[in-house]
DNA sequence: TTGCTTGTGAAAAACCGGTGAACCGGACCC
DNA sequence: GGGTCCGGTTCACCGGTTTTTCACAAGCAA
């Protein structure tokens, strides 16, 4: 649900042939890949949030093995094919039982190193699912995923699925414009009709509710032409205690407020 | 789903050296296998609580790719591995985009071929293994896993399996929102077919007995369009006279406000 | 000003979940 | 065999919620 499409990729290996023919594939596909020349620290890997390492257990000589039950072990999460020339199978048979998810002979096509990747992800991805997503805090908000719902100061403000993950979308992009296109297609799954208004409706009704609990913040901003940006920014002077219910109350009647306030393309 | 050792397996396969070669092997591991002729009802493959299934997709003809697919679906669960001879690059990153989780090639070695299974089964046992066979106690409830029940004040409210097992599921996320879909997929053990209303019903009834042995908590939460919440909490709460008014003035303001009623949202 | 984009409110349509009851297949008993 | 109990599944209905759609007002850029 979160990230659709790429895998995030390491490649050890020295074969500059395949890694050229591979790499191309790999830019195709939309894939972040990074490689690796040789053995690397376990948490420098860690720091890489890799969903996968392919590695060629020849480059790393005589400690490959070592390496291979340590990466395996320290990184739950980690997808770790093998992909190397000539193998018996006692090697393959060890190196799988250490911890590797697949061992892919060379040569290979790299589409279908690609699909073995793919499928170790997904079979990882399916185990993992849960518990990966913390909450994240912006101003006044509090936004759980576990929850499927916003806080603030402690107290639902009462989204709906849609306007759950609309809002997330745009705060996990924090600062940045994203196009209705965009959020459609992440929101909604599939490409939006044209002149279609679900976006921009979704949008009046997250600030409705926003506004309604944190009253002093402006959280969306409209991008005109473009779309929406997620950025928490304090508005107006602080209002006494006594004055903020009844602002709340009124906020409704306000029809004609100044929340929507556009901001033009080069204010950020 | 408790079996601590050995891999429940299906083989679908006619190559009977191989089957017999392989069968030695699996039997000295301590693995429980059967062999199929042919494609099986998929209902039937998940009545047999298999981890794994090794698949010859020669002998299904030309619908094995379906089968394929529809296994791959329907059992989320289940790994699935490909073993065949003769096949192109095609043919296997088409199996393994399929859902396949391994293409092994023939003929292979049975200890690759296990130590291939063994790879494919061994994260998912990971994440399914929940070793908290101790009791489970929340608010008026206790319950039991060792009994596959639960007591209010010592007395069984009378439980039967599935939903004992959806108490269960529930509890131990204690606080999340879990989804429907998730509820099925790990009680039910394969993927919820669209419109299927068996949790629902299962809650209801779940709801009930709950309700007839400890009256004054609610223990299960409707989240709407996502799916259900165990938070016990005690009803009937008093209602302070002051915050009362503030509360009938705040439904005034918000005359037809969207807050959801079904959904009642605590923060901890 | 004109043409296009976005905000807004309300109505229509689609969807969802609670509920009671029918239905189904297996186990058990007569 | 027939009958019954039992757990589980499926169905239809209903009221409520959510999402989509629409018409119009307001806002922005050229």
């Amino acid at each position: 649900m979160t990230n659709q499409a790429g895998i995030r990729l390491a490649v050890i290996d020295t074969d500059s042939s395949f890694l050229t023919v591979l790499g191309k594939r790999l830019e195709g596909a939309g894939w972040e890949h990074r490689v690796l020349a040789g053995s690397v620290p376990i948490d420098e890997l860690v720091a890489m949030k890799l969903n996968a390492l392919l590695v060629d257990i020849s480059v790393l000589g005589p400690e490959g093995w070592e390496f291979l039950e340590r990466v395996c072990g320290a990184i739950p999460g980690l997808g770790v094919l093998v992909c190397t020339s000539q193998s018996t199978v006692a090697q393959r048979v060890r190196g799988l039982r250490l911890g590797a998810d697949d061992w892919i002979g060379k040569p290979s096509h790299p589409e279908e190193v690609m699909a073995r990747i793919e499928a170790v992800v997904r079979r990882r991805k399916r185990a993992t699912a849960r518990e990966d997503v913390g909450p994240l805090v912006s101003a006044e908000l509090e936004i759980r995923p576990d929850q499927y719902q916003a806080f603030v100061s402690g107290q639902s403000i009462g989204l709906t699925r849609r306007e759950f993950e609309l809002l997330q979308l745009l705060a996990e992009a924090h600062g940045q414009v994203i196009e209705r296109e965009q959020i459609y297609q992440k929101v909604w799954g599939y490409a939006m009709a044209h002149g279609d208004r679900s976006v921009d409706v979704f949008v009046r009704k997250l600030r409705q509710k926003l506004q309604r609990h944190s009253a002093n913040w402006r959280y969306i901003h409209t991008h005109f032409g473009i779309g929406y940006r997620f950025d928490p920014e304090q508005v107006g002077t602080v209002v006494e205690p006594e004055l903020r219910v009844v602002e709340e109350q009124l906020a409704e009647a306000e029809a004609l407020s100044e929340e929507s306030v556009a901001v033009d393309l080069r204010s950020r």
